[in-house]
DNA sequence: ACTTGTCTTCCGTTCAGCGGAAGAGGAACC
DNA sequence: GGTTCCTCTTCCGCTGAACGGAAGACAAGT
């Protein structure tokens, strides 16, 4: 089974999360499932290239080169890029916490957050992921997402607050709402304390690419303001993502 | 000598750059130095892992899942998410693009940028590198940098622009005026019409950790209150390092 | 139909990677 | 001082996984 070389070197890289950022050599071995010998060849040879980087107190972290590679993946250069200044205005406008987010399989992923430097508890970290039912940029892709993905997000509305919601039907009224509205709202279903309004943001052929969203303490002040300066920012993405270089 | 497995996967990664964000079977194979049936089974176990995502076209691009290991590297979490807030603080105060850098050796590295709608000719891209002697953050940088960093860096002051500094003494000499003063200025000396001025962040141990930059047209106007503006938020990005969660 | 690209699969040889074992620090405790 | 328990590092002989030539599949262009 997975036992070439390449899969060692994955598994290895596969040992950080959000959780474990810095791991030491037994650590990395351990997590990876393989010899301590094997383990420290393989680093040593990540290291060199400058894939994994040594502290000083000799734990291991992900090294720079990797975080370019990162930089180059289609998730960043394109969306991020062509969104950062409309963010800024769009957190200028409403000084809320700011999210631009894909839906990746069956969960939102957070692709560039805005904070200002107090913020509502918010739970979202760059390249986390969500579950597409709880948070206002999460209803927008659910609701122009594919049929399959609708149906097996539907199987599993986990519940995160009392608020959150978990009866299909009431979500696919939701979702019919957001659709002819073109905006999605929530009220504490992610967590407590936090309310978000969230649009679509649409591409070349106008279909859904990702979803612009803020994070407020309370939403019915002002609701129609925070909408219509979301929509004025996610059409400013959208036509600067029509006119680049995509390439 | 290089012909581990590792290396060679290390290849293939490396085969990617900022001209070069999607490549083919056969690029790839070509650009690594590769069989193109090595580069085949080696691509395969990437792809499948989620190093690499295929596009529809059948070319290769870097994965969701290398993106997201790049989120966890230090540079990233610690230093960019103290920063985020006081980078807007300072676009907000000065209107000019705002640089966010560190040295990687004998160049800059822009570890975060935040740019208007419209701006100053500027080269820099987040991720990409400059060389230290001919930015305003990157002769922050240098300033503060480790001996043999500087010599190796005099040792190769290529002109980019007819204002680039390539006379050893008189870099030297500016060198010792950042110190003393706590900043740096450009004029032209990277891009035509493009003046710069760069101020370090110091962590906890009060050594010089990044540089924190701005490009404006114009910098004789002014340039009180932009350097004040500058070393504001850099204080701000230090406090905040020094009580962060830096795990 | 022929050329020139692309990508994919197969399979026998061989040499690179494997990992047990032993040793070299270093820290904590008695 | 010794003992224990970590960590990391180096060595080396065996073996099976990776290699890559070759052949074939497919697509696009001429």
């Amino acid at each position: 089974m997975g036992a070439t070389v390449t899969s060692r070197v994955l598994d290895l890289l596969g040992a950080f999360d959000s959780d474990h950022r810095s791991l030491t050599l037994s650590d990395l071995a351990r997590r990876a499932g393989l010899p301590l010998a094997t383990a420290h060849r393989l680093v040593g040879e990540l290291t060199r290239w400058g894939a994994l980087t040594r502290l000083p107190t000799g734990e291991y972290v992900i090294g720079r080169r990797l975080w370019d590679l990162g930089l180059l993946s289609p998730v960043q250069s394109g969306l991020r890029q062509a969104a950062s200044p409309f963010l800024h205005d769009l957190y200028g406008a409403t000084l809320a916490t700011v999210h631009l987010a894909v839906r990746d399989g069956c969960e939102v992923l957070y692709v560039d957050r805005l904070a200002g430097h107090v913020s509502v508890p918010v739970v979202s970290k760059i390249g986390s992921r969500l579950p597409l039912h709880a948070t206002g940029v999460g209803k927008v892709l659910l609701a122009y997402a594919p049929e399959d993905i609708r149906t097996e997000a539907f199987a599993r509305l986990t519940r995160v607050t009392p608020y959150t919601i978990t009866q299909p039907a009431l979500l696919a009224d939701q979702l019919k709402r957001v659709r002819t509205a073109g905006f999605a709202t929530t009220g504490e279903e992610m967590s407590l304390g936090a309310c978000s309004a969230a649009v679509p943001v649409r591409g070349e052929a106008d279909q859904v690419v990702a979803a612009l969203g803020i994070v407020v303490p309370d939403l019915r002040r002002e609701q129609a303001r925070l909408i219509s300066a979301l929509q004025v920012a996610a059409r400013g993405i959208g036509r600067t993502l029509a006119s680049a270089q995509w390439k």
